[in-house]
DNA sequence: TGTACATCAGTGAACGCGCGTTCACTGATGTAC
DNA sequence: TGTACATCAGTGAACGCGCGTTCACTGATGTAC
């Protein structure tokens, strides 16, 4: 039942992608090759046409989901003109903090996998780190003006980055957390960053 | 073998502490009921003389641990005079956000079981609800001054509070997430954090 | 362009393994008299 | 207080199940001529 080069690659790129869902929303243990090949389309024997072994598929929705989590924080925010920087940013932070956020399947992948990359061979943490990296610097672009920085400035737009990632990450995965067991507590938790990150509390594209 | 009800009630108690440890390097479904109990120096099949089901055990050992938690926070920091409390909460951030703390096998649970108490039935996710309601009322504890406050006073030190559990939690866990892969950006985040806490920038005992 | 054959993505049964849980058994503890 | 017996914490083998992985097989694709 041989399919084209096409229709193979087709088929890979879907089983990274269903992947990068699953694990997003299970963790990396919480889904089974068989799951995952069947969520695909596809009858799980298959599977080692096209990765190695399990962790290779790990690795590479790793990469994939946090490729989609820059590129979607460059695009929206980063890549602005400076006069609408500002506002994109704002908006960001509304987002990644809303309701919506906290309750939709898949999300922000350091929120969803930071457990499970610690606790992962040094190729998911590999990513991991890579990934992080990566977004920091979209964050840094993001909370900046454009053009050259003095090194001072820069500094301080560094850590800036660095804090609102922190409480962006610890406030949604805390809201998460306690959603089913404390709804309003979970809401509580985020219109107050909210409205913390609105009052440049914590960063801002002024600083 | 039957053995005294005291010896019993022993055995149970380091269970449920064994289990608090390796479930917090490991996550829930990390450790086999077989690796605990041989951990705790029994064997596994007296498992179920102790705890209906494994979920049970997890519960149990999800209570222990935020109680140990909100122990240290009131113990070190709310419930030190207000002279001393202050200083008190600068130094437990400073200890929260070490390098020492980051590398510990046991680290704060919000940290070490968000990810896992989501995926979790009901019974985990209460507790760790309940966990993280107590932990937010220490730590408001922590930063005000004693005594009554007006109604505006409570809700500024209640959202210092949840901001700074944020940043405290969302620090922790990325910097664990990078350590292995990219020590100096683990290292950049937690002395990032740290001096961003300390200047007051996300909460402080003056508000 | 047409033909012959090797390649390989996909299929589904099967493998070994570790897991949570159950079981029959042991023998000291706790209790009833 | 002493005796007889039921209780129950601990033991280790065994269970069923799901997992990651392997396998023999299929048949359309890709390629060599």
């Amino acid at each position: 039942v041989r399919i084209t080069k096409e229709a193979a690659a087709g088929n890979r790129a879907r089983i990274v992608e269903t992947a990068g869902r699953l694990f997003n929303e299970k963790g990396f243990d919480g889904v089974g090759v068989a799951d995952l090949m069947s969520a695909a389309g596809l009858t799980h024997g298959g599977f080692y046409n096209h990765f190695g072994s399990k962790e290779v598929l790990e690795a590479a929705a790793c990469d994939l989901v946090f490729e989609k989590a820059v590129a979607a924080l460059v695009r929206n925010v980063a890549d602005k003109p400076d006069g609408e920087r500002e506002a994109a940013f704002a908006n960001y932070v509304a987002r990644y903090l809303s309701e919506k956020n906290r309750d939709a399947a898949v999300v922000c992948p350091m929120v969803a996998l930071s457990n499970d990359a610690v606790r992962q061979g040094p190729a998911i943490r590999q990513r991991f780190a890579e990934g992080v990296r990566g977004y920091l610097d979209a964050l840094g672009r993001a909370i900046r003006p454009s053009g050259r920085l003095a090194q001072r400035e820069q500094k301080r737009v560094r850590a800036q980055a660095i804090t609102a990632l922190a409480a962006l990450v610890g406030g949604l995965l805390l809201a998460r957390g306690v959603k089913e067991a404390d709804l309003a507590l979970s809401n509580e938790i985020l219109e107050t960053l909210r409205s913390q990150l609105k009052a440049g509390r914590l960063a801002s594209a002024r600083g």
